[in-house]
DNA sequence: CTGTTAGCGCCTTCAA
DNA sequence: TTGAAGGCGCTAACAG
């Protein structure tokens, strides 16, 4: 497909190949006789000739190409940071390659790989998680790497991301105001810095407060609905006192603690309170309606591929490293907890 | 940076660059002595050479790269489609671009183009709709075009998507046998064929059975939640009789109908019963649970891909049009309807 | 204003 | 088994 040359648009226009590459580029459209631009533009509307962004870049030294890696294209709260991206590229000529490492180190190697020899300008990976320091450095002598949602703590690899901790402490100050004493979190996936530190962050606030988080010693393989679950059967299993109100690290696990609560007869928002996190648009229509932490996904997205950008066009930035603010929105789960009995 | 080519490989190991283009290439390693092939490599690793995917595929004239376009990323049921590609086309070398249009003609065409100038070797289209014809007809003259999710009619472009005449079928099935006889449809937006088609699909089972569809001659712009609410206040405050069940065209819409229901002092599912669609993950959890129609998205991406593959392989291969059986998936929103009273 | 020349980095003849 | 030559499609530099 594709046959047709810039050689051959010349050829029909009488032309040199070279005047007709001016004659076709907007920047140099000036340099050449009008007629001859509308001559060869004729031709090239004739023959169908459709330029070739590949060649012409081997030439001027680019590929106005980036690189998006993200753990789990299935996560809802991925979209909307990949729209960002996708939505600040479009208009500057660029185009992402969109890949995922389902946070599997070894993927993750494969695909920095893959995305270096095709040489994209840079890479903006949002799944980024412990263990992945060596790999993301190494490549990123080749190319400009931006940590997005998560990042490395101590890597020096420049981040965009949320403030977790933050979002942990907002979720212990909503529950300690509403009166909770027996608190208690479920934690995501240890080594990814966003669940890392907001349950830091939770624990902190508490602690703050004299209070000790229970937690178990167990954390989630996955932040999915199963996990959740799991998790608070275990706690619920375990004897002790039960806990007035649970902090999820993420929707998606509070969905699944609320199944576990209800198979064993308890109620949320009566008898346990529940705080999720992301603003998962569900959460809202849920019964019932989630208490959750919102972040800003698709600024986020935005000023990631911005950093990216700018990092490609000049090499040697200064880091900038950023941190979003997370907002809480309270909801029944939490509002609607009746007091200790 | 990436500074260093084969050439500088190439001279360090002391032979010529096609020899060591050779023997980096594990296809045509035996084609160079042994010894020649680990100078070759330990040359490259210390240089810390890196293949140049882009140099390499002009001159082999491919580039291992397709496109993927969507009309909305935000869109959840988009995302295992898109996994679905991506994990079919994860270990055979080729990697998406992606783009989204929005749902705009403009935006597809300057997509596609730009898509054809980075000589993507096929491209899928999720996000067709009607006015589309055109540029997507020019563009299959530059590349294999693979139709998914929504298809055109009569454009003869291959496709692989829902039966979603048959979701709409099931969906009035469904609410037939629970005894309904006032029912209404709120429709997403005309000129796409998967909304087309389940409003048809359920229309003419209703017919069918002797019943005519409740239906407002306006439809949603977006299949978004505000459109479905709007629809839903529009519906109730036309004067006769109300429906005692709705079948939006998808979960979104649902959530806004629901809405506007309940801000009318309806409940659902006693006095109105609802059926959405696409099974959002979040339907499961919402109160009520919704009825919706389950469509194997996943399955679909890696069909779609699977069908790409096979046409950038072989340009004028049959144009296969394939389409995936939906599944009803019964909840209280409908099962929890007590009947006329 | 336009043509010539010389590659971008790689790979595939062809010949040795 | 290896080297030399040529070119994928395009454009920058240099003449004229």
């Amino acid at each position: 497909m594709a046959r047709v040359t810039l050689k051959d648009v010349a050829d029909r226009a009488g032309v040199h190949a070279s005047t007709a590459s001016r004659a076709l580029d907007p920047e140099k459209g000036s340099m050449v006789h009008a007629e001859t631009v509308a001559r060869v533009r004729a031709a090239a509307e004739e023959l169908g000739y459709q330029g070739h962004a590949i060649a012409s870049g081997l030439r001027r030294g680019h590929t106005s190409t980036l690189g998006i890696v993200v753990a789990d294209l299935g996560n809802p709260f991925i979209a909307p940071v990949v729209r960002g991206i996708e939505n600040h590229l479009e208009g500057r000529g660029l185009m992402a390659l969109i890949a995922e490492t389902r946070d599997d180190h070894g993927r993750m190697a494969r695909v920095l790989n893959n995305l270096a020899a095709r040489r994209v300008e840079a890479v903006i990976v949002t799944g980024a998680r412990r263990g992945d320091e060596q790999v993301l450095r190494k490549a990123q002598r080749q190319m400009p790497i931006v940590l997005a949602v998560r990042h490395l703590p101590g890597s020096g690899i420049p981040a965009i991301t949320h403030d977790d901790e933050r979002g942990g402490r907002l979720a212990a100050e909503h529950l300690l105001e509403h009166g909770h004493q027996r608190i208690a979190q479920l934690c995501g996936p240890r080594g990814i810095s966003s669940f890392d530190e907001r349950a830091s962050g939770f624990r902190n606030r508490l602690r703050t407060a004299g209070l000790e988080v229970i937690e178990l010693e167990d954390a989630a393989q996955h932040p999915t609905l199963a996990e959740g679950r799991r998790l608070m059967e275990r706690m619920l299993a375990q004897r002790g006192v039960v806990p007035t109100a649970i902090f999820a690290h993420n929707d998606l696990m509070a969905f699944g603690a609320l199944q576990a609560l209800a198979g064993q007869g308890r109620s949320c928002p009566e008898d346990v309170a529940m705080i999720g996190y992301n603003d998962t648009p569900m959460t809202a229509f849920t019964q019932p309606p989630i208490t959750t932490v919102r972040l800003p996904g698709y600024e986020l997205g935005r000023m990631a591929s911005d950093t990216a950008v700018v990092l490609m066009e000049d090499w040697e930035q200064p880091r900038s490293t950023l941190s979003l603010p997370p907002v809480l929105v309270p909801r029944h789960s939490t509002l609607g907890w009746r007091g200790e009995t």
